[in-house]
DNA sequence: TTCATACTTCGATCGTAACCGAAGCATCGC
DNA sequence: GCGATGCTTCGGTTACGATCGAAGTATGAA
C-alpha cells in the first residue's frame, strides 16, 4: 500500500493555479522577486509569500536574498524538466488555459525553455541539424556526431568543453506548441547563447518570448534551412 | 499571462493523495476494479467512484465495462511515463511515503513498471545489455545493437516484429528505488514478457513486485552477468 | 533618524472538495 | 422472477487551504 515516492506532494504543489503560474513563469529562467511572481499567479503579496515558502520547502524552489529583493528560480535543472514534461502532457490532451490558436505568435515562433531554445524555431533547428548529419537521432535519444562537432565549431561552438560537463550533451525535449522535439541539454543551451551573443536574437522583459531581429532571423534560417 | 497548457489541472488531480495511490497502483500495468482501487486508495467505495470519474475526465484513466465489473488503466503509455517521471523526481527529493530502508525488499529487488521490468534485476538487466555489447547507450538514448538482435533471437526474442510497431523499441526509464536507468519501450517489455512466459518468475496479485522462482532467478543471473 | 520599499507573519473569512451513509441502477446467478 | 454483487448518485457534514487586510520585520535611500 505505502510503498514507494510521493507523487501526492509533488501534484499537489503544482496543483494551485497560482503555483502553477509561478511555475511556468520561472520555466523561462531568469530569477523572479516575489512580487513579480505574485503578478504572474493574479495574487497579492502576502499570498504569494505563503506560496512561495511552501514551494521552496517542497523542494521546487531555490531563493537568493539580494538586498531587499528575493530572487526565485527554480530548484535545478530537474524541476524544469518536470514542468515542462508536464506541460507536453497537458497539451497533448488539450488541457489548455487557452484557445491553441495563434494567440501569441511571438511565442509559438520562439521561446525560451528553461535555457535553450523551443517554439517553431527550436523545432526548426533541431530538425535541420538532423537532416544534415550533425546530430544522430537514435532510438529515443540524441548523440552529437564528427561531423556536427565540427559544423558547431565552425559557428563558434567549442564541444569539447561542453562534454567535460556532467549534464548531458544532448536531450530531446517535447514542445508544447509544436507538439514536437527541440533540442535541450548543454548543446541547446550553448547554441541560444551565442545567438544571444550574436546579437541575432534577445530575450524579452515580460514575456518568455525569444524576438529574432530582421539580420539575425535571416542568417537562422540560413544556418538551418529545412529541406537540407 | 495565460499562455500554454494548464499545468494545474493535471497537477490537482495528481495531487490528492487516494488518487495518487490509485494511479500508482495502475502503473502496475493491470487493468484494477473500482473497487480494489478503493482499497489501495484507503477511501469507500462512493468516494472511489468520484475520484475515478474525475481521473477518467481528466484523460488520465481508461475504463473498460466487463459485466458488472467496471475495470479501470492508465489511459496510454504517456501517462504511465508522467507518473513514473514523478516517481523519479519524488524519490530524488526524499518525499517518500516510506522510509526509504529495506521495508518492502521484494519491490525493490524486482517489480513491474507499467510492462517493464524494473527494481534491481531491471537495473542490473540493462546494465549487463550495454556491457556485453547488446545495447549501445548513446547520449540520452538507447540503441539495440546487430549483436543484440542476435543474442536476443537466441533467447527466443524477434526483434524484427517488435520494429515494425509505432512504439520505440529501447526506452531508458528512471528507476525510483535504484536511482539509475531501467531498460523500457516494447524491448522491455518483451523481455519481460519472456520471463513470465519461461516461467521465471510471476506477477503477485496484491503487489508490484516480481517474484523469482529459484530456478528463474539462477537462470536471470547467469544471462545478465555484471561484470562480464 | 526617518521614510519608503520589499517581503513575511498573523488572524479571520470563505469556498471548495473530500468524505461517507443511504438510496438508486445495472448485471449476474439461480 | 428473486436476491446478491458491483458500482453510481445524492445529500449533508467537515476540514483544509487559498485568500486578503493589517500589522510586523528587514533593507535601502535620503
Amino acid at each position: 500500500m505505502k510503498e514507494g515516492p510521493d507523487i501526492a506532494q509533488i501534484g499537489a504543489l503544482i496543483g494551485d493555479p497560482a503555483r502553477a503560474n509561478m511555475l511556468a513563469a520561472l520555466t523561462g529562467g531568469r530569477a523572479l522577486t516575489a512580487t513579480e511572481l505574485a503578478g504572474v499567479g493574479g495574487i497579492t503579496l502576502q499570498t504569494a509569500s505563503t506560496h512561495l515558502a511552501k514551494l521552496e520547502s517542497g523542494g521546487l524552489l531555490a531563493q537568493r536574498k539580494q538586498g531587499r529583493h528575493r530572487y526565485f528560480t527554480l530548484a535545478d535543472e530537474a524541476v524544469a524538466r518536470l514542468i515542462e514534461s508536464m506541460m507536453g502532457f497537458a497539451a497533448g490532451r488539450g488541457h489548455l488555459r487557452h484557445r491553441p490558436g495563434p494567440k501569441e505568435p511571438a511565442l509559438r515562433k520562439a521561446r525560451i525553455c528553461y535555457d535553450h531554445l523551443a517554439g517553431d524555431y527550436g523545432v526548426r533547428m533541431l530538425d535541420s541539424l538532423i537532416a544534415s548529419g550533425s546530430i544522430d537521432a537514435v532510438g529515443d535519444g540524441l548523440a552529437l556526431t564528427e561531423k556536427g562537432e565540427g559544423d558547431l565549431k565552425r559557428i563558434g561552438i567549442d564541444v569539447g568543453s561542453l562534454k567535460s560537463s556532467r549534464r548531458p550533451l544532448c536531450r530531446s525535449c517535447l514542445d508544447w506548441s509544436e507538439r514536437r522535439a527541440h533540442l535541450a541539454g548543454s548543446l541547446g543551451k550553448a547554441l541560444l547563447s551565442s545567438f544571444l551573443d550574436k546579437g541575432w536574437a534577445r530575450r524579452t522583459a515580460e514575456s518568455r518570448s525569444i524576438l529574432f531581429s530582421p539580420e539575425g532571423d535571416r542568417q537562422f534560417l540560413k544556418l538551418f534551412p529545412v529541406d537540407a
